[in-house]
DNA sequence: ATAAATATGCAAATTATTTGCAAATATTTT
DNA sequence: AAAATATTTGCAAATAATTTGCATATTTAT
């Protein structure tokens, strides 16, 4: 998954840093643009290799990646197995996956007609309300060949 | 959470544990007759502290989890946090969860209008169809006082 | 009831994640 | 722009969660 990052996403990466007011330093913005350019979601480990694993210790990794967390750059991705994933959250572009059981491919849907629940749960009482949604399947490939 | 299980669950579980033709054993059926009292959903921990530490070891609470899922009994909720929970899985009453971020408190919801969207899911090519929606909120509670 | 198969407890191994700390880098102040 | 301060990083070590090996115990099949 290694890819080279243009310096034009560095660029958007830095400034998107910045804005959330964090330190702008070198793994940081590595991270942020190798999750620009590639949608995910990742693992730890992913991003680390894919920044290629010398670019910074899988620690700053971590570290970073909580920090985005929080400042709402990036987006936490449960996908049924053990390991979280994590994908850059573009606010305009909220959109659920599709992971294929057996290849584990992901692929991502538009659709979200949530709204009129997360009302309901707004009218219970409940407020700062997000959801996680997931489908899981086996897809047409991995169909034609079992 | 520590609850005493009335021989009328502990039936229900060895039944249930038959069925699916595992093997019916002590721990077993503590584990699944918890799991039928009690909503959850529960993390490893929490199962083994509410059956009594002694009930059984840590390690056969995880074995038989794993059984229980594959076999369909159990199912696994992600609920925002790092840790994995499991509930006993009632086919009749498919739901999903509300947690409050601060408490975490957990609410159930009977809600469920995904159909549509697993139907285009299909209609591209996957089967075996699943998917996993949790909500995530502040409660009226922690609202009250924050 | 006996034999064969499977599950359990315990301890040790593995894996993922977090932490302490000195050095490096980034930000703020002058 | 340099100095002072604050923050982050890399590395190694610590912690926590989960899994495994294996001898014994329990369950299932004969």
């Amino acid at each position: 998954m290694k890819t080279i990052v243009s310096q034009k996403l560095i660029q958007k990466a830095e400034k998107l840093i910045k804005e959330k007011s964090l330190s702008v330093t070198e793994p940081r913005k590595n991270i942020l643009a190798f999750l620009l350019k590639n949608h995910g979601p990742f693992s730890m480990e992913e991003i680390h290799d894919g920044l290629g694993k010398k670019a910074c210790d899988l620690a700053t990794v971590y570290r970073s990646i909580v920090q985005f967390e929080n400042s709402n750059l990036v987006e936490r991705r449960y996908l049924g197995d053990e390991v979280l994933r994590y994908e850059y959250k573009d606010t305009d572009h909220h959109h659920h996956h599709i992971v294929c059981r057996i290849c584990k491919s992901v692929s991502q849907m538009k659709y979200c007609f949530i709204s009129e629940i997360e009302q309901m749960i707004r009218d219970k009482g409940y407020s700062d309300i997000t959801h996680s949604l997931e489908f899981f399947g086996v897809c047409a490939k991995c169909n034609a060949n079992r």
